[in-house]
DNA sequence: GCCAACGTTGGC
DNA sequence: GCCAACGTTGGC
């Protein structure tokens, strides 16, 4: 069987919501509330068993990668869209024809210490991130080999 | 708290 | 199909 390539992702969430430490605990979580339908094709059709994922922290202090997961189930249902009493209800979304996908991921790594936006724009590759860019609202995001790469020599390097 | 950027909705 | 109004995101 054909294996194919890693892809690598990032992720954000807001740590009030859902945090680097909950997953640390959790272990692993499904991805479920992403309600835009750019990161939905992704979730649904791309984001594979096995790809990578940065874990971004998004309207915190620090906003930063906070660490690492891995795809452990590929795209499904997000359930939490038929759920009325869910936040993430969408009344459009039927159980036969879902509007919404999630993924399952799992914790791989926490970082030391969090790399922080001004820590990634301060690197020639990682200040090339999406999550960098003006008004980037996406909450799931393409990341490159390289990016992911570069982030992590950034985790070592604040290990030092 | 502010507000720019962006996505969605709905009238036409 | 256009686009103004609106709601949300998310950095600062």
């Amino acid at each position: 069987m054909a294996k194919r390539k890693t892809h690598y992702w990032l992720l954000k969430s807001e740590p009030n919501a859902y945090s680097i430490d909950d997953l640390v605990k959790d272990r692993t979580t499904h991805w479920d509330g992403v309600r835009n339908y750019q990161a939905r094709n992704m979730l649904r059709d791309e984001i594979l068993v096995g790809d990578k994922v940065l874990f971004y922290h998004s309207n915190a202090d620090p906003m930063a990668i906070v660490g690492t997961a891995t795809v452990v189930q590929n795209g499904y249902p997000d359930h939490t869209a038929f759920d009325k009493t869910d936040k993430h209800y969408d009344e459009k979304s039927d159980p036969d024809n879902p509007r919404w996908f999630m993924v399952d991921i799992e914790i791989a790594q926490k970082f030391a210490e969090p790399i922080t936006r001004d820590m990634l724009r301060e690197n020639e590759i990682t200040a090339g991130m999406m999550v960098l860019a003006k008004g980037s609202r996406l909450s799931v995001q393409p990341v490159t080999e390289d990016e992911w790469k570069a982030v992590h020599k950034l985790a070592k390097a604040k290990l030092k």
